[in-house]
DNA sequence: ATTTTTTAGTGTTATTATTACACTTAATCG
DNA sequence: CGATTAAGTGTAATAATAACACTAAAAAAT
């Protein structure tokens, strides 16, 4: 790595692939792309494009997830590279991985729809090209790590949710039924939530109160754990 | 990341760069290479090498590995890819991370000093070309997580060792003290040791015994965790 | 030979974190 | 106004972690 000029160094075409989670309906879903030509056609791939040789790595995930879904400033987190010589049997190109959180209720369903994307349960994924399979593992894998210790998962929900549905999410995500007093303890020991005036009445007779999470709590405070 | 042909696309030189730890005298250490030539004239540097475009990118790296100390099958995980693109000055260059653990008794020395590498304990680090010392910080982020849940540790210990020693290496790890007592509670409870009868007599007047890790009873055990 | 020095080796108790568990309340619907 | 549904709430048992001090072995010094 140390010559200066690279002249006749090997070039490879690097790709961003992007794992991009929602939440709805109580599952964890991901953003898939219907391939329409051969081959492997009829098979669904993550959202992806190659990088500009003047564009940050990051860059160019954050301008993926924009042309899909019109978001910008997204939750966005490297996973790994992927670099097996014949992992596209297109040819070879080396793959960063990001996944995403968004908001189901934010994105452009008009950009979504011309590329031919749509939702599907992490129980329910079609079959995947490439390793795009392995890919999601691994961003799962990460995301299960990584949202035990920081507070990423509300940028999953709306700005305003309920404790049920923030629950709801855990368990999702965890792949593991969570108990509603313990959670709730967690929580209000952590003292990141705003409890609002307002309740949500779309899921029970009752209704749940909203709650916000307050970053500036966040910030003051000594850590995260759930 | 759909076409099939993939020449109008921008190519990149990709490199793998090396962040190699060593347990030496109580000290976490990594082996830098001193780079001669301007720019950067005497920094320091990690070790690397670009990836070949028939080239698998952990082959690379082990590939690199091997050049700068003639061992083969080293521990080695994929931190993650660096990719600002002024990352380096003298060109667009993707850079994935490798960290590797190697027994400072096994390397070759003669390589070693043909590639005027030398080794820095962590806490002696100098000055480093372009965005290393990040790299090195992010490594040893994912080495302290790692080690902590699997039994990687005794990568960086002789086949045989002693307990004392053990623990010193999982302190210079994660830079802080352990309790004597607890931890050799939670290594008797894991039960993947193998006590030897011999003694080793380095370190002290009454000597310690040796023990080895036992891969067998790892595998069918149901954890780790110190 | 005896004492000194140095590091290896060993259990128990207190504290904290985690888990398990069941009833009451609020509001709507019939 | 009774029935239904999900929200909301506390305590006790168990497990995990943290704190802590002396004895034992061997060599070195006297």
């Amino acid at each position: 790595m140390t010559p200066i000029r690279y002249e006749n160094i090997d070039a490879i075409p690097v790709a961003v692939d992007c794992i991009i989670f929602g939440f709805h309906d109580n599952n964890l879903e991901l953003l898939l792309i219907h391939r329409r030509i051969e081959p492997e056609k009829d098979k669904w791939s993550l959202m992806g494009g190659f990088v500009n040789k003047e564009e940050d790595l990051d860059v160019a995930a954050a301008r993926v997830l924009k042309d899909l879904t019109g978001l910008t400033d997204l939750y966005m987190e490297q996973v790994s590279a992927f670099g097996k010589v014949g992992r596209d049997p297109g040819g070879r190109v080396i793959s960063i991985t990001y996944y995403a959180l968004i908001r189901k209720d934010q994105y452009d369903e008009a950009l979504v729809e011309q590329h031919n994307a749509s939702w599907f349960p992490l129980g329910e994924l079609p079959e995947m090209i490439f390793d795009h399979k392995d890919m999601t593992e691994a961003a799962l894998a990460k995301l299960r790590r990584k949202v035990k210790t920081e507070p990423i998962g509300f940028n999953l929900l709306p700005e305003k949710f309920t404790l049920p549905q923030l629950q709801a999410l855990y368990e999702a995500i965890l792949a593991e039924p969570l108990d509603k007093r313990n959670f709730r303890k967690k929580l209000a020991a952590l003292d990141v939530l705003v409890k609002l005036e307002e309740k949500d009445k779309g899921s029970s007779k009752r209704g749940a109160f909203l709650y916000r999470f307050d970053q500036e709590r966040y910030t003051d405070s000594a850590g995260f754990s759930l």
